[in-house]
DNA sequence: CACTTGTTTCAATAATTACTGAAATTTCAG
DNA sequence: CTGAAATTTCAGTAATTATTGAAACAAGTG
């Protein structure tokens, strides 16, 4: 592997594993984002030199998050695969999958805990923090999910917006009028 | 500890270290989240069930992502940990802590890779993947930051707006004007 | 259907990470 | 100072998580 590629690669495992994802499947992915082409196990292995079966199971669960696509070769039996090329896109399956998988099960948690009827002023205190925490959740979420409907480049405008949107609203806040949206 | 704040705080440590942040860690932070008062080191022994020394390191971890602040009572030498109580501002100081510690290291990695002659096509396109990612962390991260200088207030209200801003550009890229924002 | 090629599964093992208890350190009251 | 209380450190151990190699499986091919 050529050692700009190398040097990205091994970052990008050491990152993941500090997110919680396995290294090897952070150093798949990386390897695949940067690829020009797209690749089959056996490359992945010697590249990384890892086993075949780690990159096996590194490549199914990459395909459980949605994060690879495969394709076959014309005359070559092998699988080939390959990371998308938008990173908006990339940014919004992973945020999606981690919102089925853990925020999900967060709230809904949350919601059950809040339906209890609290027994002392310790537990009514924590259903108070929960609630916090479970509105804040859904509202962040919430906005998330609708924000990621829009188009790549509108949310790219948007960004390069920054914050002079909040800005405006702080400023209605001081007491200056809303310019109206019609 | 009752049952409600048993099941939280189980909860937290597991998406805890789901994310990669240690399971004890994130229990004692959860039990101090929900807690009415302040807790000394014992009492979360006691609550957690483990060790003294895994909570002094916890509490230290903590205290280095700036999570936890300390108080003393009076006529105690035992130090009182609690939560902040806005978990506008917890949100925030997570975010901070993970940029410093994270995003920077690995943008200043892209940075480098950049700089770097390529000797070669795939290390030109290597390094076109690179850039797209640094432009993209770079822009999100950049829009963070600046967004999160907001008052937590403001920043409710921009989230419950919703996608509408976005929208509105949307329409105006399919030929509507924009309304000035003068 | 036997054989080749590619892939997956899974029990055993390796590596990493977390946790503990004993000892050291700090802090403060008398 | 001295001693008691509180906290921290750290080497050893436990628990968890990751990785491997061997075997099973699957999908063509001649």
């Amino acid at each position: 592997m050529k050692p700009l590629i190398q040097t990205f690669v091994m970052h990008f495992g050491e990152m993941g594993s500090r997110w919680g994802i396995n290294r090897t499947v952070s150093q798949i992915y990386a390897l695949l984002f940067v690829s020009r082409e797209p690749l089959h196990a056996d490359a992945i292995v010697e590249a990384l030199n890892v086993s075949r079966s780690n990159v096996s199971m590194g490549l199914k669960e990459l395909q459980a998050w949605r994060l690879v696509e495969t394709q076959m070769e014309p005359g070559d039996r092998r699988l080939y695969y390959r990371a998308p090329e938008d990173v908006w896109d990339i940014f919004r399956t992973l945020a999606e999958e981690r919102q089925r998988r853990e925020v999900d099960p967060t709230l809904s948690m949350l919601r059950s805990a809040l339906l209890s009827e609290p027994a002392c002023e310790d537990e009514r205190h924590a259903q108070q923090r929960m609630e916090q925490m479970h509105e804040f959740i859904e509202m962040l979420t919430g906005w998330f999910a609708e924000v990621q409907r829009l188009s790549p480049q509108t949310l790219t405008r948007l960004m390069r917006l920054g914050s002079s949107v909040g800005r405006l609203l702080e400023l209605a806040d001081r007491g200056g009028r809303l310019p109206s949206p019609n």
